[in-house]
DNA sequence: ACTGCATATGTGTATATACACTCTTTAAGT
DNA sequence: ACTTAAAGAGTGTATATACACATATGCAGT
């Protein structure tokens, strides 16, 4: 097909000898394989396709869970700003997302009586039911997951994970 | 604006006193704010926001930093399957991504000679340049946060990331 | 009531992400 | 050589993510 054009070379592939820029670069480069954000950004993809498959048949993936799961968590209706910034999600990325559970009808978005500005996030009907049948699919998969890391290390991981969140968000 | 027609209520939003299934599952969904998929996916959403910040004036993000970064670091040009398990990425999701970094002109994707199936990634001179100039500003951020989060616990996240991101991809 | 600022939210746009599926090329077996 | 399976890569589609910007509402001071 060979719609990206890559570059045709000659019968055998030349590399031309690294400069002293790339050379002096290569080395540094290594260096950013320990890259705090690389690593943490990493473990997400990997860990989220185990959670992703687990909840599959429920037709939720983890994100989804996750919200449904603090909405459901949450007594009284929170706003979407205060939702969103226990998700450590940016605003309108829970905009996007709730669109998608209103749509399915898992959750509803509700206007505020006394601030017309704010929106309040509760489940349905459904919202409950699908969460509820949810629930023994996501601790399957969150055992699962713990026993393979050693469950003991787990709080510490946890708390050196909220510490860091906490410090990327106060240093910028 | 209204557009997305939120459910207009009366005076006082009225919330239904919650069903006893309702009762039973907001209990398990606390349970739920322990996600270890949750607080990694969480993590890695506020620490890719210090980082893209600080790689900002060099036109990248951390993602597309450590893929130049990892690709300028091996000695020869890997394929890029192998490239995509290193990064833990989905080999569409790497596709996808050189796609920017190719147009750019950061990047070069070039046909290996013995197997014209395979494709070996490499940096343009232009890729170098702009890797060498964006490797103080990343170590700039990383110094911050290892500031902030405590140095010496680095190592111990570390090895605590890999091990989960190696036993989720075991378990499935 | 009016003005101006702060707050809560939505939109446009660009990138990241992965699954299901398809195409191409290689290798293995006959 | 022919057939077929396996490996490498690309595309269609859906979702996630955030920044810059626009809109709507509330509130305080006048």
């Amino acid at each position: 097909m060979q719609n990206s054009k890559p570059l045709k070379l000659g019968k055998q592939v030349k590399f031309s000898k690294p400069s002293k820029l790339a050379e002096e670069t290569a080395n540094a480069a290594r260096e950013a394989g320990n890259c705090i954000c690389f690593k943490v950004r990493k473990t997400a993809r990997l860990i989220s396709q185990s959670y992703d498959r687990a909840l599959k048949p429920h037709g939720l993936n983890t994100n989804q869970f996750s919200i449904l799961a603090l909405i459901g968590a949450t007594p009284e209706p929170q706003s979407l700003t205060d939702t969103a910034r226990v998700l450590g999600m940016d605003r309108t990325t829970l905009t996007r997302n709730l669109r998608l559970l209103d749509k399915a009808g898992l959750t509803k978005t509700l206007v505020d009586a006394q601030d017309a500005r704010t929106r309040r996030l509760a489940l349905t009907d459904k919202g409950w039911a699908v969460l509820a049948a949810a629930l023994p699919s996501w601790r399957g998969v969150q055992g699962q997951t713990l026993a393979a890391m050693g469950p003991e290390s787990w709080p510490d991981l946890r708390q050196q994970l909220d510490h860091l969140g906490r410090a990327t968000t106060m240093t910028g």
